[in-house]
DNA sequence: AACAGTACGCACTTTTTGGTGCCTATGAAC
DNA sequence: GTTCATAGGCACCAAAAAGTGCGTACTGTT
């Protein structure tokens, strides 16, 4: 008896990775990843704005969702370096109509700033 | 001269529109906005675990972006109906591209918990 | 020998987000 | 005549997310 899954229904765990890979700094993480493996500091760089803490945690989570794998080379000083997985690659192209979408809808969207709460 | 948009820089405006727009409650209003116009008690009960607070919120800052309409009947007791706009009917396109994509892939995504921080 | 770069972990603070209860004004049902 | 439903607004509080600064252990550069 498996009931298919359901973003609308508070219990479905669809919700919850909905949500994940679905936040902000998911999607812009992603997205950087998008030209293969990079580091650190590279995505850093790349990713304006973002912390060093909430990068390790982006990437942390991803990880943990098989959608960016993590090789450590081990070395001193550390070398890292992540790449999208099959699975964040199929995501990926999500990731790349959605913001698409955004970026080629910007005057459409503009004019009416959104609240500040 | 024209920059293109570009999510990743940390100053352009897409970033925030990116935000608004894939935020969590924002997608699942969007989504549950796809069978017409709706009233604020009819989401409330569709979107499972939504707060009126938020809903409301949510409502207002995808009015204020153009992605739904909000028509007041101007009635006592009060009757109002939101409607997706066609630029929303154009998100919701990539709103069900995505959502489709995550609960599709629940069992690849399963497996591995994300981390409660 | 001093210093920057590397990829974090940890503790602390600030900001943002979300939840709760109470209020409105009216008509319709009991 | 009391109660319910309607679509919120508003104030207050709790919880979650994010920012900041510090430490680490080593290497290569100057």
């Amino acid at each position: 008896m498996e009931l298919p899954p359901n973003v609308l229904s508070q219990s479905c765990a669809s919700r919850r990775y909905l949500a994940l890979v679905a936040s902000k700094w998911s999607l812009l993480v992603i997205n950087a990843l998008d030209d293969g493996p990079a580091r650190n500091s590279f995505l850093m760089r790349k990713v304006g704005g973002i912390s060093q803490k909430i990068l390790t945690q982006t990437l942390r989570d991803l990880a943990a969702a098989s959608l960016v794998s993590r090789e450590d080379h081990g070395t001193l000083p550390p070398h890292v370096t992540y790449r999208l997985t099959p699975l964040g690659q199929s995501f990926r192209r999500e990731v790349r109509s959605l913001i698409a979408w955004v970026e080629g809808n910007m005057p459409a969207l503009r004019g009416a700033e959104p609240d500040q709460h």
